[in-house]
DNA sequence: GCCATAAATTGATTTTTGTCAACATGTTTT
DNA sequence: AAAACATGTTGACAAAAATCAATTTATGGC
Protein backbone atom coordinates (compact mmCIF):
# COMPACT_ATOMS: atom_id res chain seq x y z
CA UNK A 1 0.00 0.00 0.00
CA UNK A 2 2.79 2.38 1.19
CA UNK A 3 6.02 2.56 -0.86
CA UNK A 4 8.83 3.87 -0.59
CA UNK A 5 8.86 6.86 -3.37
CA UNK A 6 5.35 8.22 -1.50
CA UNK A 7 7.59 9.98 0.21
CA UNK A 8 10.26 11.23 -1.88
CA UNK A 9 10.29 14.98 -3.11
CA UNK A 10 9.81 14.71 -7.24
CA UNK A 11 10.17 18.23 -8.78
CA UNK A 12 8.44 17.74 -12.65
CA UNK A 13 5.25 16.11 -11.27
CA UNK A 14 2.61 16.41 -13.88
CA UNK A 15 -0.15 17.74 -11.55
CA UNK A 16 -3.34 17.78 -14.03
CA UNK A 17 -2.79 13.68 -14.48
CA UNK A 18 -5.17 12.67 -12.37
CA UNK A 19 -3.44 9.18 -11.78
CA UNK A 20 -0.89 10.98 -9.81
CA UNK A 21 -2.58 11.61 -6.52
CA UNK A 22 0.08 10.42 -4.51
CA UNK A 23 1.89 12.42 -2.10
CA UNK A 24 4.90 13.20 -4.08
CA UNK A 25 2.84 15.36 -6.06
CA UNK A 26 0.64 17.08 -4.53
CA UNK A 27 2.98 19.68 -3.24
CA UNK A 28 2.60 19.25 0.49
CA UNK A 29 6.04 20.57 0.52
CA UNK A 30 6.88 20.12 4.29
CA UNK A 31 5.44 16.73 4.76
CA UNK A 32 6.92 15.25 0.92
CA UNK A 33 10.77 15.67 2.50
CA UNK A 34 9.72 13.44 5.08
CA UNK A 35 12.03 10.80 4.91
CA UNK A 36 13.74 11.98 1.99
CA UNK A 37 17.08 12.25 4.48
CA UNK A 38 16.76 8.85 5.99
CA UNK A 39 17.09 6.48 3.46
CA UNK A 40 14.48 3.69 3.55
CA UNK A 41 11.60 3.94 5.16
CA UNK A 42 11.33 2.06 8.82
CA UNK A 43 8.27 0.08 9.79
CA UNK A 44 6.75 3.29 12.30
CA UNK A 45 7.32 4.97 8.93
CA UNK A 46 4.62 2.73 7.05
CA UNK A 47 1.82 3.21 10.28
CA UNK A 48 1.69 7.10 10.09
CA UNK A 49 -0.25 8.20 6.80
CA UNK A 50 -3.14 7.32 5.62
CA UNK A 51 -3.57 7.80 2.18
CA UNK A 52 -5.92 9.62 -0.67
CA UNK A 53 -9.52 9.60 1.23
CA UNK A 54 -12.03 10.68 -1.30
CA UNK A 55 -13.74 13.37 0.13
CA UNK A 56 -17.03 14.48 -2.51
CA UNK A 57 -18.06 17.93 -2.59
CA UNK A 58 -20.54 18.44 0.51
CA UNK A 59 -19.08 16.10 2.41
CA UNK A 60 -16.95 16.43 6.11
CA UNK A 61 -13.76 15.36 6.44
CA UNK A 62 -14.32 15.50 9.75
CA UNK A 63 -17.13 17.02 12.44
CA UNK A 64 -16.86 19.50 15.21
CA UNK A 65 -16.66 17.06 18.59
CA UNK A 66 -14.22 14.46 16.75
CA UNK A 67 -11.41 13.33 18.41
CA UNK A 68 -8.29 14.56 16.84
CA UNK A 69 -6.18 11.87 15.80
CA UNK A 70 -4.32 13.37 12.89
CA UNK A 71 -3.21 15.90 10.35
CA UNK A 72 -5.48 16.47 7.31
CA UNK A 73 -3.27 17.45 4.21
CA UNK A 74 -5.29 18.16 1.13
CA UNK A 75 -4.16 16.71 -1.91
CA UNK A 76 -6.30 18.41 -4.19
CA UNK A 77 -9.48 19.91 -3.92
CA UNK A 78 -10.99 22.90 -1.30
CA UNK A 79 -12.24 22.44 1.91
CA UNK A 80 -13.83 25.25 4.05
CA UNK A 81 -13.85 25.08 7.95
CA UNK A 82 -16.66 26.75 9.89
CA UNK A 83 -17.20 26.98 13.60
CA UNK A 84 -21.47 27.17 14.45
CA UNK A 85 -22.25 29.80 17.23
CA UNK A 86 -25.30 29.31 19.77
CA UNK A 87 -28.08 31.00 17.40
CA UNK A 88 -27.61 28.65 14.99
CA UNK A 89 -25.41 30.98 12.27
CA UNK A 90 -22.14 29.96 11.08
CA UNK A 91 -19.16 31.52 11.08
CA UNK A 92 -16.52 30.13 8.67
CA UNK A 93 -13.11 29.97 9.90
CA UNK A 94 -11.28 29.49 7.00
CA UNK A 95 -10.50 28.06 3.57
CA UNK A 96 -8.06 25.00 2.99
CA UNK A 97 -6.53 24.46 -0.80
CA UNK A 98 -4.35 21.94 -2.39
CA UNK A 99 -1.26 21.08 -0.44
CA UNK A 100 -2.14 22.91 2.77
CA UNK A 101 -2.88 21.46 6.08
CA UNK A 102 -6.00 21.37 8.14
CA UNK A 103 -7.39 20.83 11.57
CA UNK A 104 -3.78 22.01 13.65
CA UNK A 105 -5.58 23.91 16.06
CA UNK A 106 -6.72 21.03 17.80
CA UNK A 107 -3.51 19.50 18.51
CA UNK A 108 -3.04 20.39 21.97
CA UNK A 109 -7.24 20.05 22.86
CA UNK A 110 -7.36 16.69 21.01
CA UNK A 111 -10.68 18.07 19.58
CA UNK A 112 -11.98 19.54 16.83
CA UNK A 113 -14.13 22.61 17.48
CA UNK A 114 -14.72 23.37 13.97
CA UNK A 115 -16.42 21.16 11.04
CA UNK A 116 -14.81 20.77 8.20
CA UNK A 117 -16.25 20.43 4.78
CA UNK A 118 -15.27 19.50 0.99
CA UNK A 119 -16.17 22.50 -1.42
CA UNK A 120 -15.19 20.67 -4.25
CA UNK A 121 -14.17 16.79 -4.50
CA UNK A 122 -11.12 16.43 -2.64
CA UNK A 123 -8.56 14.20 -1.68
CA UNK A 124 -6.96 14.16 1.63
CA UNK A 125 -3.79 12.45 3.33
CA UNK A 126 -3.96 12.05 7.25
CA UNK A 127 -0.81 11.97 9.15
CA UNK A 128 -1.61 10.42 12.61
CA UNK A 129 -0.35 12.54 14.73
CA UNK A 130 0.40 10.82 18.11
CA UNK A 131 2.53 8.29 15.97
CA UNK A 132 4.31 11.32 14.31
CA UNK A 133 5.09 12.87 18.20
CA UNK A 134 6.01 8.98 18.92
CA UNK A 135 8.23 8.84 16.01
CA UNK A 136 10.30 12.14 17.34
CA UNK A 137 11.67 9.76 20.11
CA UNK A 138 13.85 8.44 17.76
CA UNK A 139 14.11 10.48 14.46
CA UNK A 140 15.66 13.90 13.90
CA UNK A 141 13.84 14.30 10.93
CA UNK A 142 10.43 13.59 12.28
CA UNK A 143 11.56 16.50 15.30
CA UNK A 144 12.70 18.97 12.96
CA UNK A 145 9.54 18.17 10.53
CA UNK A 146 6.83 18.79 13.28
CA UNK A 147 8.64 21.74 14.01
CA UNK A 148 8.48 23.15 10.94
CA UNK A 149 4.34 22.14 10.70
CA UNK A 150 3.67 23.61 13.81
CA UNK A 151 5.80 26.72 13.05
CA UNK A 152 4.50 27.53 9.95
CA UNK A 153 1.04 27.09 10.58
CA UNK A 154 1.78 30.00 13.17
CA UNK A 155 3.06 32.41 10.49
CA UNK A 156 0.53 31.34 8.00
CA UNK A 157 -2.35 32.69 10.59
CA UNK A 158 -0.20 36.22 11.34
CA UNK A 159 0.73 36.77 7.91
CA UNK A 160 -2.97 35.64 6.37
CA UNK A 161 -4.88 37.05 9.41
CA UNK A 162 -3.83 40.03 11.23
CA UNK A 163 -4.51 42.58 8.42
CA UNK A 164 -7.71 41.11 7.69
CA UNK A 165 -8.34 41.93 11.40
CA UNK A 166 -7.16 45.62 11.07
CA UNK A 167 -8.53 46.22 7.50
CA UNK A 168 -10.10 49.55 7.47
CA UNK A 169 -12.58 48.87 4.39
CA UNK A 170 -14.20 46.33 2.90
CA UNK A 171 -11.63 47.11 -0.06
CA UNK A 172 -8.96 46.27 2.00
CA UNK A 173 -10.07 42.99 3.41
CA UNK A 174 -11.45 41.75 -0.13
CA UNK A 175 -8.06 42.77 -1.69
CA UNK A 176 -5.68 41.44 0.88
CA UNK A 177 -7.41 38.19 1.17
CA UNK A 178 -7.20 37.51 -2.93
CA UNK A 179 -3.43 38.42 -2.48
CA UNK A 180 -3.05 36.45 0.25
CA UNK A 181 -4.89 33.24 -1.75
CA UNK A 182 -2.71 34.32 -4.45
CA UNK A 183 0.91 33.77 -2.54
CA UNK A 184 -1.02 30.59 -1.14
CA UNK A 185 -1.32 29.03 -4.52
CA UNK A 186 2.10 30.24 -5.75
CA UNK A 187 3.74 28.94 -2.66
CA UNK A 188 1.75 25.10 -4.14
CA UNK A 189 3.79 25.64 -7.49
CA UNK A 190 0.37 26.60 -9.17
CA UNK A 191 -0.31 30.00 -10.70
CA UNK A 192 0.06 33.17 -8.88
CA UNK A 193 -1.98 35.44 -11.48
CA UNK A 194 -4.81 32.73 -12.09
CA UNK A 195 -6.98 30.80 -10.37
CA UNK A 196 -10.10 29.16 -9.29
CA UNK A 197 -12.33 30.64 -6.04
CA UNK A 198 -13.77 27.39 -4.84
CA UNK A 199 -15.78 29.17 -2.36
CA UNK A 200 -19.11 31.16 -3.31
CA UNK A 201 -19.62 35.03 -2.59
CA UNK A 202 -21.35 34.43 0.31
CA UNK A 203 -18.66 32.00 2.00
CA UNK A 204 -16.16 34.82 1.20
CA UNK A 205 -18.11 37.24 2.70
CA UNK A 206 -19.03 35.20 5.80
CA UNK A 207 -15.52 34.71 6.62
CA UNK A 208 -14.65 38.08 5.87
CA UNK A 209 -17.35 39.69 7.88
CA UNK A 210 -18.79 41.62 4.89
CA UNK A 211 -22.31 41.28 3.34
CA UNK A 212 -22.39 38.71 0.14
CA UNK A 213 -24.10 41.68 -2.04
CA UNK A 214 -20.70 43.63 -0.77
CA UNK A 215 -18.54 41.49 -1.92
CA UNK A 216 -20.08 41.01 -5.34
CA UNK A 217 -20.45 44.56 -6.04
CA UNK A 218 -16.58 44.92 -5.09
CA UNK A 219 -15.64 42.37 -7.42
CA UNK A 220 -17.76 44.55 -10.19
CA UNK A 221 -15.47 47.68 -9.12
CA UNK A 222 -12.18 45.40 -9.35
CA UNK A 223 -13.14 44.08 -13.08
CA UNK A 224 -14.18 47.83 -14.42
CA UNK A 225 -10.66 49.02 -12.89
CA UNK A 226 -8.79 47.01 -14.77
CA UNK A 227 -7.65 44.90 -11.43
CA UNK A 228 -9.06 41.41 -11.79
CA UNK A 229 -10.54 39.76 -15.01
CA UNK A 230 -13.28 37.38 -13.01
CA UNK A 231 -15.38 34.88 -15.29
CA UNK A 232 -17.38 32.93 -12.51
CA UNK A 233 -15.30 31.63 -10.09
CA UNK A 234 -12.11 31.82 -12.27
CA UNK A 235 -10.23 34.73 -11.24
CA UNK A 236 -7.18 36.44 -12.91
CA UNK A 237 -5.31 39.28 -11.47
CA UNK A 238 -3.96 41.69 -13.89
CA UNK A 239 -2.70 44.43 -11.24
CA UNK A 240 -1.07 43.18 -8.24
CA UNK A 241 0.87 46.60 -7.80
CA UNK A 242 -2.40 48.32 -7.75
CA UNK A 243 -4.28 45.55 -5.95
CA UNK A 244 -1.26 45.56 -3.02
CA UNK A 245 -2.31 49.45 -2.37
CA UNK A 246 -5.62 48.66 -2.22
CA UNK A 247 -5.33 45.91 0.37
CA UNK A 248 -3.05 48.41 2.16
CA UNK A 249 -4.33 52.23 1.86
CA UNK A 250 -7.32 53.54 2.43
CA UNK A 251 -10.00 53.59 -0.59
CA UNK A 252 -8.97 55.83 -3.50
CA UNK A 253 -12.75 56.91 -3.42
CA UNK B 1 22.33 33.01 38.48
CA UNK B 2 19.28 30.09 37.72
CA UNK B 3 18.60 28.02 40.48
CA UNK B 4 16.34 24.87 40.49
CA UNK B 5 13.02 26.52 42.17
CA UNK B 6 12.97 28.70 38.57
CA UNK B 7 11.71 25.97 37.45
CA UNK B 8 9.34 24.59 39.41
CA UNK B 9 5.64 24.97 39.72
CA UNK B 10 4.20 26.70 42.84
CA UNK B 11 0.09 27.53 42.86
CA UNK B 12 0.07 29.74 45.52
CA UNK B 13 1.95 32.16 45.07
CA UNK B 14 1.72 35.96 46.03
CA UNK B 15 1.66 37.62 42.23
CA UNK B 16 1.39 41.02 43.55
CA UNK B 17 4.39 41.35 45.66
CA UNK B 18 7.09 42.86 42.84
CA UNK B 19 9.68 40.58 44.53
CA UNK B 20 8.79 37.81 43.24
CA UNK B 21 9.10 38.10 39.41
CA UNK B 22 10.63 34.61 38.86
CA UNK B 23 9.14 32.47 36.37
CA UNK B 24 7.40 29.99 39.14
CA UNK B 25 5.14 33.35 39.82
CA UNK B 26 4.58 34.94 36.17
CA UNK B 27 2.44 31.91 35.35
CA UNK B 28 3.71 31.21 32.22
CA UNK B 29 2.51 27.52 32.95
CA UNK B 30 4.10 26.35 29.93
CA UNK B 31 7.00 26.96 30.47
CA UNK B 32 7.61 26.99 34.24
CA UNK B 33 6.07 23.16 34.18
CA UNK B 34 9.51 22.92 32.83
CA UNK B 35 12.51 20.07 33.96
CA UNK B 36 9.43 19.72 36.84
CA UNK B 37 9.24 16.44 35.31
CA UNK B 38 12.83 15.51 35.71
CA UNK B 39 14.23 16.00 38.40
CA UNK B 40 17.58 17.96 39.12
CA UNK B 41 18.39 20.60 36.33
CA UNK B 42 21.06 19.20 33.37
CA UNK B 43 23.50 21.67 32.50
CA UNK B 44 21.90 22.57 29.24
CA UNK B 45 18.54 24.02 31.58
CA UNK B 46 21.12 26.72 32.63
CA UNK B 47 21.99 28.18 29.32
CA UNK B 48 18.45 28.65 27.85
CA UNK B 49 16.32 31.03 29.79
CA UNK B 50 17.49 34.50 30.15
CA UNK B 51 15.92 35.72 32.85
CA UNK B 52 14.24 39.32 33.82
CA UNK B 53 15.18 41.89 31.10
CA UNK B 54 13.26 44.91 32.23
CA UNK B 55 12.02 46.85 29.78
CA UNK B 56 10.41 50.44 30.27
CA UNK B 57 7.36 51.79 28.57
CA UNK B 58 8.48 52.51 25.30
CA UNK B 59 11.38 50.41 24.88
CA UNK B 60 11.33 47.40 22.17
CA UNK B 61 11.75 43.78 23.37
CA UNK B 62 12.47 43.24 19.61
CA UNK B 63 12.54 44.85 16.31
CA UNK B 64 11.46 43.91 12.99
CA UNK B 65 14.32 42.48 11.33
CA UNK B 66 16.07 41.07 14.76
CA UNK B 67 17.07 37.79 14.19
CA UNK B 68 14.74 35.86 16.38
CA UNK B 69 16.73 33.37 19.02
CA UNK B 70 14.56 33.51 21.60
CA UNK B 71 11.08 32.90 22.97
CA UNK B 72 9.18 35.89 24.41
CA UNK B 73 7.51 34.80 27.97
CA UNK B 74 5.93 38.33 29.44
CA UNK B 75 6.58 37.81 33.42
CA UNK B 76 4.60 41.00 34.21
CA UNK B 77 3.59 43.91 32.17
CA UNK B 78 1.85 44.58 28.51
CA UNK B 79 3.45 44.86 25.04
CA UNK B 80 1.74 45.27 21.82
CA UNK B 81 3.45 44.24 18.30
CA UNK B 82 2.91 46.03 15.36
CA UNK B 83 4.35 46.05 11.27
CA UNK B 84 5.22 49.22 9.48
CA UNK B 85 2.84 49.70 6.24
CA UNK B 86 4.54 50.85 3.25
CA UNK B 87 2.95 54.37 3.17
CA UNK B 88 3.83 54.48 6.96
CA UNK B 89 0.35 53.50 8.49
CA UNK B 90 0.87 51.00 10.98
CA UNK B 91 -0.86 47.92 12.44
CA UNK B 92 -1.01 46.81 15.53
CA UNK B 93 -0.79 42.99 15.46
CA UNK B 94 -1.51 41.84 18.53
CA UNK B 95 -1.38 42.90 22.31
CA UNK B 96 0.25 40.57 24.66
CA UNK B 97 -0.03 40.34 28.74
CA UNK B 98 1.94 38.79 31.93
CA UNK B 99 2.26 35.30 31.10
CA UNK B 100 1.65 34.69 27.63
CA UNK B 101 4.49 34.39 24.72
CA UNK B 102 5.65 36.73 21.70
CA UNK B 103 7.43 36.42 18.87
CA UNK B 104 6.00 32.73 17.86
CA UNK B 105 5.64 33.35 14.17
CA UNK B 106 9.36 33.96 13.61
CA UNK B 107 10.37 30.14 14.65
CA UNK B 108 11.01 29.10 10.96
CA UNK B 109 11.82 32.14 9.59
CA UNK B 110 14.44 32.84 12.46
CA UNK B 111 14.06 36.94 11.81
CA UNK B 112 10.95 38.83 13.50
CA UNK B 113 8.82 40.56 11.16
CA UNK B 114 7.26 42.72 14.07
CA UNK B 115 8.41 45.49 16.19
CA UNK B 116 7.39 44.90 19.87
CA UNK B 117 7.12 47.69 22.10
CA UNK B 118 5.98 47.97 26.20
CA UNK B 119 2.81 49.58 26.86
CA UNK B 120 4.04 49.41 30.58
CA UNK B 121 7.05 49.02 32.22
CA UNK B 122 7.56 44.77 31.62
CA UNK B 123 9.63 42.13 32.26
CA UNK B 124 10.86 39.23 30.03
CA UNK B 125 12.10 35.80 30.29
CA UNK B 126 13.84 34.72 27.61
CA UNK B 127 13.91 30.62 26.18
CA UNK B 128 16.40 30.37 23.84
CA UNK B 129 15.00 28.40 20.75
CA UNK B 130 17.72 26.95 19.35
CA UNK B 131 19.36 25.53 22.71
CA UNK B 132 15.60 24.24 23.58
CA UNK B 133 15.74 22.49 20.16
CA UNK B 134 18.42 21.12 20.72
CA UNK B 135 17.41 19.63 24.01
CA UNK B 136 14.27 17.73 22.45
CA UNK B 137 17.25 15.57 21.15
CA UNK B 138 17.96 14.25 24.70
CA UNK B 139 15.01 15.03 26.56
CA UNK B 140 11.21 13.52 26.62
CA UNK B 141 10.06 16.62 28.60
CA UNK B 142 11.84 18.90 26.53
CA UNK B 143 9.59 17.54 23.21
CA UNK B 144 6.22 17.50 25.09
CA UNK B 145 6.77 21.23 26.00
CA UNK B 146 7.93 22.94 22.45
CA UNK B 147 4.88 20.96 20.98
CA UNK B 148 2.52 22.27 23.45
CA UNK B 149 3.77 25.97 23.34
CA UNK B 150 3.59 25.85 18.98
CA UNK B 151 0.14 23.79 19.69
CA UNK B 152 -1.69 26.69 22.15
CA UNK B 153 -0.53 29.26 20.25
CA UNK B 154 -1.92 27.88 17.18
CA UNK B 155 -5.73 27.39 18.69
CA UNK B 156 -4.55 30.94 20.56
CA UNK B 157 -4.72 32.54 17.16
CA UNK B 158 -7.67 30.52 15.78
CA UNK B 159 -9.87 30.96 18.73
CA UNK B 160 -9.06 34.66 19.44
CA UNK B 161 -8.29 35.89 15.43
CA UNK B 162 -11.38 34.55 13.52
CA UNK B 163 -14.28 35.52 15.78
CA UNK B 164 -12.69 39.05 15.10
CA UNK B 165 -12.56 38.65 11.38
CA UNK B 166 -16.04 37.80 10.34
CA UNK B 167 -17.74 40.20 13.05
CA UNK B 168 -20.10 41.57 11.02
CA UNK B 169 -20.33 45.04 13.12
CA UNK B 170 -18.05 46.86 15.58
CA UNK B 171 -20.16 45.90 18.49
CA UNK B 172 -19.49 42.24 17.64
CA UNK B 173 -15.74 43.12 17.41
CA UNK B 174 -15.12 44.80 20.42
CA UNK B 175 -17.38 42.63 22.63
CA UNK B 176 -15.51 39.43 21.00
CA UNK B 177 -12.14 41.09 22.00
CA UNK B 178 -13.49 42.12 25.34
CA UNK B 179 -14.27 38.38 26.22
CA UNK B 180 -11.22 37.12 24.88
CA UNK B 181 -8.78 39.52 27.03
CA UNK B 182 -11.21 38.61 29.67
CA UNK B 183 -10.24 34.55 29.05
CA UNK B 184 -6.93 35.30 28.96
CA UNK B 185 -6.68 37.23 32.60
CA UNK B 186 -8.45 34.24 33.79
CA UNK B 187 -5.76 31.43 32.11
CA UNK B 188 -3.20 33.35 33.99
CA UNK B 189 -4.73 33.04 37.18
CA UNK B 190 -5.76 36.41 36.94
CA UNK B 191 -9.56 38.39 37.87
CA UNK B 192 -11.87 37.50 34.61
CA UNK B 193 -14.56 40.31 35.40
CA UNK B 194 -12.08 43.23 36.74
CA UNK B 195 -8.56 43.92 34.27
CA UNK B 196 -6.88 46.60 33.37
CA UNK B 197 -6.48 47.78 29.42
CA UNK B 198 -2.93 48.60 29.12
CA UNK B 199 -3.47 50.10 25.17
CA UNK B 200 -5.11 53.02 24.26
CA UNK B 201 -8.56 53.13 22.16
CA UNK B 202 -6.76 54.38 19.50
CA UNK B 203 -4.22 51.17 19.52
CA UNK B 204 -7.39 49.26 20.41
CA UNK B 205 -9.30 50.55 17.13
CA UNK B 206 -5.95 50.04 14.96
CA UNK B 207 -5.82 46.62 15.94
CA UNK B 208 -9.61 45.96 15.38
CA UNK B 209 -9.99 47.79 12.59
CA UNK B 210 -12.40 50.59 14.10
CA UNK B 211 -11.90 54.32 14.51
CA UNK B 212 -10.60 55.33 17.95
CA UNK B 213 -14.36 57.58 18.55
CA UNK B 214 -16.12 54.21 17.64
CA UNK B 215 -14.61 52.45 20.25
CA UNK B 216 -14.83 55.33 22.79
CA UNK B 217 -18.47 55.53 21.88
CA UNK B 218 -18.87 51.08 22.44
CA UNK B 219 -17.24 51.77 25.48
CA UNK B 220 -19.78 54.12 26.46
CA UNK B 221 -22.93 52.51 25.13
CA UNK B 222 -21.94 49.17 26.91
CA UNK B 223 -21.47 51.34 30.06
CA UNK B 224 -25.18 52.94 29.84
CA UNK B 225 -26.35 49.30 29.13
CA UNK B 226 -24.76 48.67 32.21
CA UNK B 227 -22.91 46.34 30.35
CA UNK B 228 -19.27 47.09 32.28
CA UNK B 229 -18.00 49.67 34.42
CA UNK B 230 -15.22 51.98 33.14
CA UNK B 231 -12.76 54.30 34.99
CA UNK B 232 -10.27 55.82 32.49
CA UNK B 233 -8.28 52.45 31.76
CA UNK B 234 -9.89 50.05 34.55
CA UNK B 235 -12.46 47.77 33.03
CA UNK B 236 -15.05 45.45 35.15
CA UNK B 237 -17.38 43.29 33.27
CA UNK B 238 -20.91 43.33 34.74
CA UNK B 239 -22.83 41.51 32.68
CA UNK B 240 -20.78 38.62 30.62
CA UNK B 241 -24.13 36.84 28.97
CA UNK B 242 -25.76 40.05 27.13
CA UNK B 243 -21.92 40.93 26.51
CA UNK B 244 -21.52 37.22 25.16
CA UNK B 245 -24.82 37.65 23.42
CA UNK B 246 -23.19 41.03 21.57
CA UNK B 247 -19.92 39.23 20.56
CA UNK B 248 -21.89 36.77 18.42
CA UNK B 249 -25.62 38.29 17.16
CA UNK B 250 -25.97 41.30 15.53
CA UNK B 251 -26.37 44.86 16.98
CA UNK B 252 -29.72 44.85 19.48
CA UNK B 253 -30.84 48.12 17.87
C1' DG C 1 0.24 69.24 43.40
C1' DC C 2 0.46 71.79 39.09
C1' DC C 3 1.22 72.26 34.32
C1' DA C 4 1.73 70.65 29.73
C1' DT C 5 0.50 67.21 26.87
C1' DA C 6 -1.77 63.12 25.48
C1' DA C 7 -5.97 60.51 25.48
C1' DA C 8 -10.85 60.09 25.57
C1' DT C 9 -15.53 61.61 24.89
C1' DT C 10 -19.28 63.56 22.41
C1' DG C 11 -21.77 65.93 18.51
C1' DA C 12 -22.65 66.94 13.52
C1' DT C 13 -21.97 65.34 9.08
C1' DT C 14 -20.36 62.37 5.25
C1' DT C 15 -19.10 58.01 3.55
C1' DT C 16 -19.39 53.22 3.58
C1' DT C 17 -21.74 49.09 4.11
C1' DG C 18 -25.85 46.26 4.97
C1' DT C 19 -30.59 45.02 3.76
C1' DC C 20 -34.34 44.10 0.81
C1' DA C 21 -35.73 43.12 -3.66
C1' DA C 22 -35.72 42.14 -8.57
C1' DC C 23 -33.43 40.10 -12.06
C1' DA C 24 -29.53 37.56 -14.50
C1' DT C 25 -26.36 34.00 -14.86
C1' DG C 26 -24.50 29.27 -13.70
C1' DT C 27 -24.93 24.50 -12.36
C1' DT C 28 -26.99 20.15 -11.53
C1' DT C 29 -30.39 16.86 -12.44
C1' DT C 30 -33.29 14.38 -15.17
C1' DA D 1 -31.36 20.02 -23.65
C1' DA D 2 -34.55 21.81 -20.53
C1' DA D 3 -36.06 22.55 -16.08
C1' DA D 4 -35.19 23.46 -11.43
C1' DC D 5 -32.29 25.30 -8.33
C1' DA D 6 -28.52 27.78 -6.54
C1' DT D 7 -25.51 31.56 -7.06
C1' DG D 8 -24.35 36.11 -8.50
C1' DT D 9 -25.37 41.01 -9.87
C1' DT D 10 -27.36 45.39 -9.47
C1' DG D 11 -30.41 49.19 -7.65
C1' DA D 12 -32.76 51.83 -3.95
C1' DC D 13 -32.78 52.77 0.58
C1' DA D 14 -31.57 52.30 5.66
C1' DA D 15 -28.16 51.59 9.07
C1' DA D 16 -23.56 51.72 10.72
C1' DA D 17 -19.18 53.63 11.02
C1' DA D 18 -15.65 57.18 9.65
C1' DT D 19 -14.32 61.83 9.73
C1' DC D 20 -13.93 66.43 11.41
C1' DA D 21 -14.17 69.25 15.27
C1' DA D 22 -14.80 70.93 19.94
C1' DT D 23 -14.47 69.84 24.71
C1' DT D 24 -13.41 67.14 28.79
C1' DT D 25 -10.62 64.02 31.27
C1' DA D 26 -6.30 61.60 32.37
C1' DT D 27 -1.19 61.21 32.74
C1' DG D 28 3.79 62.10 33.15
C1' DG D 29 7.28 65.33 34.35
C1' DC D 30 8.74 68.65 37.34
Amino acid sequence: MLTEDHFTLSEGAEHNNPRFLACKYCRALSLCEFSSGEGRQSKNDRKIIKRHRKIRRGEFPYRAGDPFHSICVICSGAVKTYALNRDGSVQITGFHISGELMGLNAVNTKQHTCDAVALENTYICEILYSHLQELCDESFIARRLIFRILGDQIAHDQMVLMPLIGAKSATQKLAAYLLSLSQRFERRGLSTDEFRLSMSRGDLGNYLGLAKETVSRLFSRFVDEGLITLKARHIRINDRKRLTLMATKAPSV
